[in-house]
DNA sequence: CTCCAAATACCAAACGATTGCGGCAAGCGA
DNA sequence: TCGCTTGCCGCAATCGTTTGGTATTTGGAG
């Protein structure tokens, strides 16, 4: 049916031993001998065999990331970071999505389980903590990408809202902003309720009074919904805050639509720094999450935890930052003269 | 060091065999023992061998994707309906991106045929059709998603783009407009040529006169770019076709930077269709490239000829259809009375 | 009580590569 | 010529499952 070592072997008049070597290199072979091999190799179109190769070694050379949706532009640049920082190693991904379901997300971890990953990296909130658990006992090295609530037995990589909240708030409060409003994202997500205390702290540290709260879900539509709540209001707020981009453009496009101006009448501020946050109209404020970081970090975190055997690595964290754009601006009413 | 299946047969106290069928659901396994054994792999934490799985059992579960770029908008739809389609059919998918690098792509396959995977769709036209050869030759499924140019020897799924690209023209042409500008996809692209000639197929069969044509890149800056060309024009267009969304991207941003209005003075229309098409100001024309229906399809056609043992399936195409959105407008000094 | 079928469980042979160990031959110095 | 090193290469055990071919038990019919 396939083509075995044990062919190319024959078609080059060596042992299956030497094929395995002249392939791997794992051991000297006569160069003439080795020519002999590769040529018989590629008239045969011999592929190894990865499974018989991994049971015989008991370590294959991939690592896992699991994210929740990777139509959700979040993901991607965070993929492609773990992606290169691996390959740069020499290790493969295997990726699964988990589409925010948590029998999805079961079967991914047995995939990855199943075939002896390395390691894996989880950014998905829908999560058992028992799965995690279980994974780490066995001793495959995990890291979170998603915590804020730092659960003791799996290594976190940190994300810290609280740096780029504070800029944010501090910004807003420098354009005279006080009437400020929160599209949260949806509230059984950890990230999102660590990123609203962090903007909820930054708001009380600034001495601003507590801002209108919405949840939204982090979708375009559930940004344009509750926008349209805030707007109805009065006084409306003069800034809108969202938990993410994609909130962030779905607030835009209603406060235009409703015939006020983007950051004239409403500012507003995202979350993220997706690829598109500098093309909306007006290019949008935002709350960057440096998802090259993340990935990176993730890979060379596991990286460490797998070479060293250690269950956990040094904590890490990494920083947002305020990424100011034009669509934030002056208060309305806050006409100071400067 | 691993927990194999002769653990969990010693913990139950039965035989290797009867965890294997307890487990596969092979062959009946009397109740009381079955939970047993499920009991006794809960317990000692088991996971299968995926690679002894596979080795012994000569065929593994699972067809490859592999895709050039991961950030690139449009690809993430389409991974998304080649893997839910998989996923009904019980298959697992291993996903590959090659960067648009040809080593890459190598790699890529390499390692899709060494996993002994049961099918490959490629969509990435920097492809060594000497590999693909190699890969429908060693018996492997493969399709094209690519193709404008259907190569014998691979089964494709047709991109159809002289539907949307007719409806793109009569739209322009049912609107006045007559001086039209092309900013293509980079000509090393297969699909990027395959359009360019719709457009300009549709364009002679409308009568109308030849569009200047400007090589992008297919993305935002490349747009902008073409843009900022075509605007310092004399007369400049009064509408401009993108090669893709990315670009129409740039090329709203361009000419509204420029003070003119879309799409009063200048109407712009992308292809693809991608999320963030309906959430550009304006919300952006654009031909339509069903991602959804390309990805079953791709997995659908995999699928068959791997249960047909087929080399080749039927091939398929899909259609491309022009949406109407806010991005176009009647032509500047084409006011007639209606 | 005997016999048969059905139900259940086990034995052992694969699957295809890796790798420790050892063999052979050529080259070299004494 | 002998003995040792060095450079190549092959033998065969091994990895953890699956599965065809039996063996054993059980229950009921004759």
């Amino acid at each position: 049916m396939q083509i075995r070592m044990s062919d190319v072997a024959r078609r080059a008049r060596v042992s299956v031993t030497t094929v395995s070597h002249a392939i791997n290199s794992t051991r000297p072979v006569a160069q003439e001998t080795r020519d002999r091999i590769l040529r018989a190799a590629r008239e045969l179109n011999y592929y190894r065999n990865a499974s018989a190769r991994l049971l015989v070694r008991g370590q294959g050379d991939s690592f896992g990331l699991i994210i929740s949706d990777i139509e959700n532009p979040f993901f991607p640049e965070l993929i492609k970071a773990f992606q290169s920082a691996a390959r740069e190693s020499g290790f493969d991904v295997l990726l699964c999505t988990t589409n925010y379901d948590s029998d999805e997300a079961r079967k991914a971890i047995q995939r990855m389980m199943e075939n002896r990953v390395l390691g894996v990296a989880l950014m998905t909130s829908q999560f058992d903590a028992a799965l995690i658990e279980e994974l780490v006992n066995n001793g495959t090295p995990a890291v979170r990408l998603d915590s804020g609530l730092a659960k003791r037995s799996v290594s976190d990589i940190r994300l810290d809202y609280s740096r780029g909240a504070g800029q944010a708030i501090a910004h807003l409060q420098a354009l005279g902003h006080r009437r400020i409003a929160f599209v949260t994202g949806p509230n059984s997500r950890v990230s999102a309720v660590t990123y609203t205390n962090a903007i909820l702290q930054a708001l009380a540290e600034a001495g601003l009074p507590e801002p209108q709260i919405i949840e939204g879900n982090n979708r375009v539509e559930g940004g344009a919904e509750a926008t349209r709540k805030l707007l109805a209001g009065n006084p409306r707020p003069t800034a809108i805050l969202c938990g993410n981009d994609l909130a962030a453009v779905g607030a835009l496009q209603v406060i235009q639509e409703a015939g006020l101006r983007v950051p004239e009448d409403v500012s507003v501020i995202g979350c993220d720094d997706i690829a598109f946050a500098r093309h909306t109209t007006p290019a949008l404020t935002t709350v960057r999450i440096p998802r090259d970081e993340l990935g990176r970090h993730a890979f060379l975190s596991l990286f460490k935890m797998h070479n060293s055997k250690a269950r956990r690595s040094a904590k890490l964290t990494v920083e947002t930052e305020l990424v100011v754009r034009r669509s934030t601006g002056r208060a309305l009413g806050s006409e100071v003269l400067s």
